[in-house]
DNA sequence: CTCATGTATTCGGATATGCGGATAGGTGGA
DNA sequence: TCCACCTATCCGCATATCCGAATACATGAG
């Protein structure tokens, strides 16, 4: 994997960096990934305003992260591609050990 | 990996989304990782300017991301921890398949 | 002590982002 | 066609973020 140019950096930074850059979107996504739900539901599940839930999906939609699909009257989002969530557990991952180099630090 | 509470989220968000959230940012770990540098040489090497490179570089230190070290007059910068660039090179990865998904769906 | 060099911070201003109530728009059943 | 329900968007406002020149601060050499 060689050394990205700045307009890779760019476009990765625009389409999942800023997606990312948002703990309700990072909740929604767990939650997509886990069951797919409509707004209305997911809003529910989350204890988020309805209109929060939709103006995160229609962005999580545009940027391709999250899919969605008629279902009469109600609008089903899913997650696109599940290593969405890979990334984030390593993220995690990568959290725990700042953390705990943190702490080791206060010595 | 159980999910995520609302405390670990915002945590992730505030350490590591946040951090890169910028493509200047991201543009500077790879930099790091390939070779640690000063801020001066990291500036040049990255054609921006020193003010700017310092003040990112505050950032990811005052977040973990990056290490510094004294060297005489000089501050060294380094990657603290090589899995954050594992991280963006699964993001990219996750990039090309979105990208490839949008064109095709212009057929 | 003074200078040269490298680093951190300040400053004003432009831009971006998030919020959530209110409202408009779409959909299917009766 | 009317209604109930779900979704998307509008709006005003608050907050966060980034920029880069200028400036203050720190360090080591002579």
């Amino acid at each position: 994997m060689t050394i990205p140019s700045m307009d890779e950096l760019n476009l990765m930074h625009d389409r999942i960096c800023r997606s990312v850059n948002d703990p309700k979107r990072l909740q929604i996504m767990y939650a997509l990934d886990e069951q797919p739900r409509n707004v209305t539901a997911l809003a529910q599940a989350l204890d988020m305003p309805q209109s929060t839930a939709s103006r995160h999906l229609t962005m999580l939609r545009q940027r391709g992260l999250v899919v969605a699909e008629r279902d009469g009257s109600s609008v089903i989002y899913g997650l696109a591609d599940h290593r969405i969530i890979e990334v984030m557990n390593m993220m995690r991952n990568v959290l725990r050990e700042l953390v705990e180099k943190q702490s080791n630090a206060m010595d």
